[in-house]
RNA sequence: GUGGGUGUCGCCUAGCGGUUAAGGCGCCAGGUUGUGGCCCUGGAGACCGAGGGUUCGAAUCCCUUCACCCACCCCA
């Protein structure tokens, strides 16, 4: 083996696997601008601050997930770790506020997380994600869970379970904290040391805790549903009555809390219903409190993201794999003005719009065949010094059909016309 | 960050103290002169993840390290 590899947790993405990943991105995109959604790019590098800012001091993004260094001129930089951050500093930076409103963008890419790595779980992951900025409507949140939904319809991905909840505003979200302090603190004694820990760093993940999932105290915590206030309850109403009215399946849940500061409202997560570990496939969120926390004015945005190798591990456990473009023919030259004459012709086919291998010089008529038999290619184009010298070609159907002696000016038309 | 498992040719696997480290797939070349898919023959390709030990002798035992896998944590 090679002494040098690829860094931890990071991972080549090799031909084999080409037709599926194109497959995945050509899929979302294509039902992502049929929402009217459009491409923003954002770099893979930020200024630290535009994490630092939004995503929350005391959440692991942040306090031991970030790559952060320095570039040579003393700029604080981070890999990004997340995109929503990213777009809405674009948002802000590009006075995106300007242009009608909401701003619906896509984008998709490589995002960095140092966490140990994991089934489904990377230190460079690729995700796809929207942003719909500036409207405050149950709609917009309803519109990208519609637009996520069917994404994973179009890749067959239809039967993911879609979990929503309402964690309302950042006070609603406070004066919630403090009842379920209240409500753990005699039980806390009983509790595992993880939810000890969260008891002083983000109560709500004691709801969603694995190991006391079962414990009274838990199940019996109240629920922030009871908490929001009235018009918290009006947004979570009119998003339900939405989903609803599309005919959206949904289960609430209350314990999903997101683990980033800046969502309010409406928050989801898209899973197989076969979960198992890093089971979520795509989770997003409102978050009316993100551009502010940039230095920008109150601006309501919500989105999504969704991991790309997730994405991709729950179709080939369904045995989805991606249909590659079809090779169309595979060239045979043979002695040197063979090799010419092959060459003319094979780039000929490309102009035309076909795809060609050229077949290698200097090997046996033998060996080719059977490379051009295992290339899958349709045809194989037979070019020796003979035919060149006489501007033929045997065009030799692989399937087994006949072979065919043509002049090269026929070719294109007998491979293209039908 | 915590706990468990695994590392032998490109891939899958055998070998588990003394073997020229074996096989299958794949790759390359042949099975008479320019015709594939099946079959047959041959070849290339591994200092057994890396570094230290133990031993007359280690892929096989021990330690360290790196990587991968699985779970927790967290998250997409």
């Amino acid at each position: 083996m090679a002494d040098l590899q690829a860094p931890r947790g990071m991972n080549d993405l090799l031909p084999e696997d080409e037709a599926l990943w194109q497959h995945v991105i050509d899929t979302a995109t294509r039902v992502a601008r049929s929402f009217d959604y459009h491409l923003i790019r954002t770099p893979i590098v930020e200024d630290q601050g535009v994490f630092l800012r939004t995503v929350g001091d005391d959440s692991d993004i942040v306090s031991k997930e970030m790559y952060l260094f320095e570039d040579r001129g003393g700029g604080r930089l981070a890999l990004r770790p997340e995109g929503t951050a990213a777009v809405a500093r674009a948002y802000l930076e590009h006075g995106m506020a300007s242009r009608p409103q909401p701003v619906r963008l896509f984008y998709w890419g490589p995002f960095f997380r140092y966490d140990r790595p994991q089934a489904g779980r990377y230190r460079e992951l690729f995700q796809f994600g929207v942003e719909c900025i500036g409207d405050p409507s149950p709609a917009a949140d309803v519109e990208v869970i519609d637009l996520q939904r069917s994404i994973y319809e179009a890749l067959g991905l239809g039967d993911l379970t879609l979990r929503i909840n309402s964690i309302g505003t950042a006070e609603t979200r406070h004066r919630y904290e403090a009842v379920l302090r209240e409500h753990f603190l005699p039980h806390l004694e009983g509790l595992s040391p993880d939810s000890q820990r969260r008891f002083d760093t983000n109560v709500l993940r004691i709801l969603d805790s694995k190991e006391d999932a079962g414990h009274p105290a838990v199940l019996d915590a109240p629920s922030i549903l009871d908490h929001l206030s009235e018009e918290d309850r009006a947004h979570w109403e009119g998003v339900q009555a939405l989903l609803t009215g599309l005919e959206v399946a949904f289960e609430v849940d209350t314990r999903i809390v997101r683990g980033l500061d800046y969502y309010a409202h409406t928050v989801w997560e898209f899973e197989p219903a076969d979960a198992g570990g890093q089971s979520t496939i795509g989770a997003g969120g409102r978050y009316d409190g993100l551009i502010e926390s940039l230095g920008g004015p109150h601006t309501p945005g919500t989105g999504w993201a969704s991991g790309l190798e997730r994405i991709m591990l729950n179709l080939r456990e369904r045995g989805v794999e991606g249909v590659d473009a079809s090779l169309h023919a595979v060239t045979v030259p043979l002695g040197e003005a063979g090799a010419v004459a092959a060459a003319r012709l094979a780039s000929m086919l490309r102009e035309a719009g076909l795809s060609v291998r050229s077949g290698t010089t200097g090997r046996s008529m033998r060996a080719q065949l059977r490379s051009a038999d295992a290339s899958g290619a349709r045809y194989a184009l037979i070019v020796g010094d003979r035919e060149a010298a006489e501007g033929l070609v045997q065009v030799k159907p692989l399937d087994g059909g006949d072979q065919r002696e043509m002049r090269i000016d026929e070719v294109v038309a007998a491979l293209t016309g039908v």
